[in-house]
DNA sequence: TTCCAGGAGAGAG
DNA sequence: CTCTCTCATGGA
C-alpha cells in the first residue's frame, strides 16, 4: 500500500533514523528501507510530506496509527525541543538536527539490541544485527529490497547460544541467549513491561544479564517512549564531563545535573547532544554556558 | 601493534 | 560502597 502524509511539521527522516537510535534502516537509491511490524517499509520525505510504501495490505488505519506511533509524530516536538533549549551548547545541536525524533521501536528486537550494543560500535552492532536477522528471521522482499524480520524470542533460545555466537557477538551470546529464553518462558513478560513506569521499567530490564543502567535507558527512551531517561555512554559522559560539569564525573552525578538542568525531556535532549557530539564535538568551547540565555 | 566502540559482571579492597 | 580487570570483534 501506500500512504502519504502531509504537513508533517518538525520532522527529519535522515536525522530520526541515522541518530543510533536504530540499527535498521538502509538507504538504497532515493528512499530508506527498513522492517517494522514485520513487513518491509519504504520512506522518503519531499519537505513537509512523507511517502511511504509497504508491503502491508490490510486494515490501512491501524497500520497508520502505529507508523505515528513508531516516528514520534504524536508528540509536540517544537515545544520538547523549546523546553530543553537552555543554553547555547545545545542550541547548536537542536539548531543543526531539528526534527530528529525519538522512534518507538519494537521491543525485544530493542531490547536484543542494545545487549549488542555494549563496548561495541554502531557499524559492528549493524551488522551482527543484519546477520542475526538474517540466519534466524523471516525473508521478506518488497520492489526488489530483500531484509528479514528480527528473529523472536523463541526461535533465538532453540537456537542456542553457539549460534548466536557465531554471528559474530562475541562474548553478548551468552547475554542475548539468557534475554530471549526469559522473554520465551514468560519470566519476562513484554507486555507488563509496557505498561511499566519509567522507574519500574528500568528496574525489571536491569535484572537480564548484560543489561545494566545504560542499556536499560536505550530500552526505555527508545522502545518504550519514557523521555526522562538518560542513557550515559562513552559519548554523553564525555559531554557532561567536558562542557557542562568541567569535571570527572561518576554516572549518578551527571543523572541527578542532567535531569535538574535539562527537566523532564532529558532524554530529548541527549539524542540531540549525542548525534551532535558524534559529528563535530566542539569540546572546548568554553563560552557556550556564560551564553546561557533561557536557564535561570 | 595498540586503541576504541551507544558497557556490564565479577572480584578485590 | 568504589576501583579494576576482563570479556570478542573488527576497523582505524
Amino acid at each position: 500500500m501506500e500512504i502519504i502524509i502531509k504537513n508533517v511539521t518538525d520532522f527529519n527522516l535522515k536525522y530520526t533514523l541515522e541518530s543510533g537510535q536504530s540499527f535498521r534502516w538502509n538507504w538504497v537509491d532515493d528512499a530508506y528501507f527498513g522492517v517494522v511490524q514485520r513487513q518491509i517499509l519504504k520512506i522518503q520525505q519531499k519537505n513537509d510530506t512523507l511517502i511511504i510504501h509497504s508491503s502491508y495490505e490490510q486494515d490501512k488505519t491501524s497500520f497508520l496509527t502505529h507508523l505515528h506511533h513508531y516516528l514520534d509524530l504524536h508528540r509536540d516536538l517544537a515545544n520538547i525541543l523549546n523546553a530543553v533549549n537552555v543554553d547555547a551548547y545545545i542550541a547548536r545541536a537542536i539548531d543543526m538536527f531539528w526534527g530528529m525524533r525519538l522512534l518507538n521501536q519494537e521491543l525485544w528486537e530493542t531490547i536484543a539490541s542494545f545487549i549488542l550494543s555494549q563496548n561495541n560500535n554502531i557499524a559492528r552492532i549493524r551488522n551482527i544485527i543484519r546477520t542475526i536477522s538474517q540466519r534466524f528471521g523471516q525473508k521478506l522482499e518488497y520492489e526488489g529490497y530483500v531484509d528479514y524480520t528480527f528473529p523472536d524470542p523463541k526461535t533465538l533460545a532453540d537456537a542456542g547460544r553457539d549460534k548466536i555466537f557465531d554471528c559474530g557477538t562475541g562474548y553478548r551470546a551468552s547475554y542475548l541467549w539468557n534475554a530471549a529464553n526469559n522473554v520465551a518462558n514468560g519470566e519476562l513478560s513484554l507486555d507488563a513491561l509496557k505498561l511499566m513506569e519509567y522507574g519500574c521499567a528500568k528496574q525489571e530490564l536491569m535484572k537480564l544479564k548484560g543489561v545494566g543502567e545504560k542499556v536499560a535507558d536505550c530500552i526505555c527512551l527508545f522502545s518504550l517512549g519514557h523521555q526522562q531517561a538518560l542513557p550515559i555512554d562513552v559519548w554523553i559522559k564525555r559531554i557532561f564531563e567536558r562542557v557542562y560539569l568541567r569535571k570527572r564525573a561518576k554516572p549518578q552525578e551527571i543523572q541527578d545535573f542532567a535531569k535538574n538542568y535539562f527537566g523532564e525531556f532529558v532524554g530529548y535532549a541527549q539524542q540531540y547532544l549525542f548525534h551532535y557530539a558524534q559529528q563535530q564535538p566542539d569540546w572546548d568551547n568554553g563560552d557556550h554556558l556564560t551564553l546561557s540565555f533561557k536557564h535561570k
